[in-house]
DNA sequence: GCCGTTTTCGGCCCGACTGTTTTCAGTCG
């Protein structure tokens, strides 16, 4: 059995749980659950950090006793620590912590004093009328309890950062019209342009307003969470929560920072002020009681002696070392991109037409497109064989002799079959200008196969690009085990690229593989899967994700003209 | 439990809202 960290995070999140209900050092609990996080950023595996005979220690935030814990589970699989705290805690309170109204000290309170040791306890004694005498419980949390038991469900999945746009979009329109609002914007991490959100914290600038009554009243409110002058929390009846703080216009630095998170980017920069002798909350930037900064974030950052960091690397994740060195990345952007490598047509599953798709892009002043059907083995698209896929060939031809400011680029997606060999004799792939190869199916190999299949695919020397190298679907289907590094590194040896996949759902690479093939010196190609003209439009939600990753417009192949970029392909 | 050009011990971000309380604990972000 392989533990991944996507395992280490949930049992260290599980056992800072588990301690917290046992009134454990708050601190402890956090360098648990910092360590959770850390571990399920990691862009590696930690078994395979292990296996390359690194010391998880040197990781910021996970010191010798951490370390050892990771080492413990990924050899055995088992966790001592969490064992002893699970026989210590029963198992269901960890079930009432997510019951909403409650957190770890009312559970704690409730399983000494009243012997409640799950929801089925709590039910009984909530119905009995034992709850509301309990010190530090009433009536109203006795309520809240009873209809939390009655509504219990699984928590809503974070949703995908593209499906709340629209909404975010139309709370900004109409909160903007409220009385006295001057600024309204999103922050949190939609402002970080994390791939998936779990709510959405909405910063507006205001001295005394009428916008939380506004907010409240909206006729899509399902739920008042909370409601007061200075911040409300509603959820809407799609079930996505929503955030509303106002501040005054001289806090809007101050609060748009701190709102717009991480929360562990927050808690060093607070630190960073404290060693200054600088108190940094969502009003300002304090020296005693005079606020010295706060209208700006540029202002924040400048009192501990840091310049402006972009949203998307507010992370915790090397940003500080990197602002003090002067080394921040120069992010790229939407227009530093001049095409699209990777698109679909009718030929196969795509909605537009050749035409259609090659005026689109176009219209978006792009100096190339490449079409990429897939291949014969994707029958449920009706994949492309030598025959068909030479034919679309002369098409494409004579197209480009009738485009202006534009030239369509000969492509395919061909599949990586599961030898590693692709799907497509190379007496057609060499026939075109791109070729982005993918895998789609034989997705539950071992990392070893899977690294070695598509090391065995860019042995091909008519492999180009790999297209959605992990292959996950975001809240649909984890990525299938593959050992990046391994994958980059061949990259780079044999002249292959790799793909940023901008479709909403996939967006793979992520944002910590982005940043360590920057690291290893691999560049990548942001494209959309383009297969429709409107999902050109895509490309920006790629860009996110790069900039995320730290990537900066020299690191990404499309950012490049066609003859520039050609040169970088080894078949060129 | 982590960390250290102040420190290997003693710190560890800070405030709003709710429901409880009669000045504050718990929870959340």
């Amino acid at each position: 059995m392989t533990v991944h960290n996507a395992d280490v995070a949930r049992i260290f999140d599980r056992l800072a749980d588990l301690l917290e209900i046992e009134g454990a050092n708050p601190f402890r609990v956090r360098a648990y659950r910092d360590a959770a996080r850390i571990v399920g950023d990691l862009p590696n595996e930690v078994s395979a950090l292990m296996a390359a005979g690194k010391d998880l220690s040197e990781l910021h935030g996970i010191g010798k006793d951490l370390g050892g814990k990771i080492e413990e589970l990924v050899q055995t699989g088992r966790l001592t620590a969490l064992e002893e705290a699970e026989r210590r805690v029963p198992e269901g309170l960890l079930e009432l912590l997510s019951l909403g109204p409650l957190g770890p000290k009312r559970v704690k309170t409730l399983y000494d004093r009243l012997d409640i040791k799950g929801v089925d306890d709590l039910a009984a004694a909530a119905k009995a009328g034992k709850i509301h005498d309990l010190r530090g419980f009433g009536p109203k949390m006795e309520a809240r309890l009873l209809d939390a038991l009655a509504h219990h469900v699984k928590e809503e999945p974070r949703l995908l950062l593209a499906s709340v746009e629209a909404v975010a979009q139309d709370l900004v329109q109409r909160l903007g019209r409220a009385r006295g609002v001057g600024k309204v914007i999103v922050a949190g991490s939609y402002r970080r342009r994390k791939e998936t959100v779990g709510d959405l914290d909405l910063l507006v600038t205001a001295a005394g307003s009428d916008v939380m009554d506004r907010l409240v009243a909206f006729e899509e409110v399902a739920e008042i969470l909370g409601h007061g002058r200075t911040r409300s929390t509603v959820r809407l009846r799609s079930g996505l929560q929503v955030d509303v703080r106002v501040v005054p216009e001289e806090s809007y630095g101050a609060a748009l920072h701190y709102f717009t998170g991480s929360k562990a980017h927050n808690i060093r920069v607070r630190g960073m002020g404290v060693e200054r002798g600088l108190k940094i909350n969502e009003y300002g930037v304090f020296k005693g009681d005079a606020q010295i900064a706060g209208r700006t974030e540029e202002e924040v950052y400048a009192q501990v002696g840091l310049p402006y960091i972009e949203p998307e690397l507010r992370e915790n994740r090397g940003e500080f070392e990197a602002a003090q060195d002067g080394r921040l990345p120069r992010l790229i952007t939407l227009a530093d991109i001049r095409g699209d490598l990777h698109a679909h047509t009718t030929e196969t599953n795509g909605r537009a037409t050749l035409e259609e798709m090659a005026e689109g892009a176009r219209a978006k002043g792009y100096k190339y497109l490449a079409i990429t059907d897939h291949s014969q083995r994707v029958s449920m698209a009706r994949g492309l064989d030598a025959k068909r896929l030479a034919r679309q060939i002369k098409a494409i031809d004579r197209l480009n002799e009738r485009l202006d400011g534009i030239v369509i680029l000969k492509g395919i997606e061909v599949d990586i079959l599961e030898d590693g060999s692709l799907d497509l004799p190379d007496a057609i792939l060499k026939e075109l200008d791109l070729r982005v190869c993918s895998v789609h199916y034989s997705l539950n190999l071992s990392s070893e196969k899977q690294t070695e299949r598509i090391i065995r695919a860019m042995d091909n020397r008519y492999c180009d690009i790999i297209g959605h190298p992990t292959g996950r679907l975001l809240n649909k289907r984890a990525g299938f085990d593959l050992d990046l590094e391994r994958v980059m590194r061949a990259a780079l040896e044999r002249g292959c690229f790799l793909e940023v996949n901008a479709q909403p759902e996939r967006l793979d690479l992520n944002d910590a593989h982005c940043k360590m093939a920057k690291e290893l010196g691999l560049k990548l190609a942001i494209s959309t899967d383009a297969h429709s003209v409107a999902n050109l439009e895509l490309m920006r939600f790629g860009i996110d994700q790069a900039r995320r990753g730290w990537l900066e417009p020299a690191d990404v192949l499309n950012t490049r003209s066609w003859p520039q970029l050609k040169r970088l392909l080894r078949r060129a």
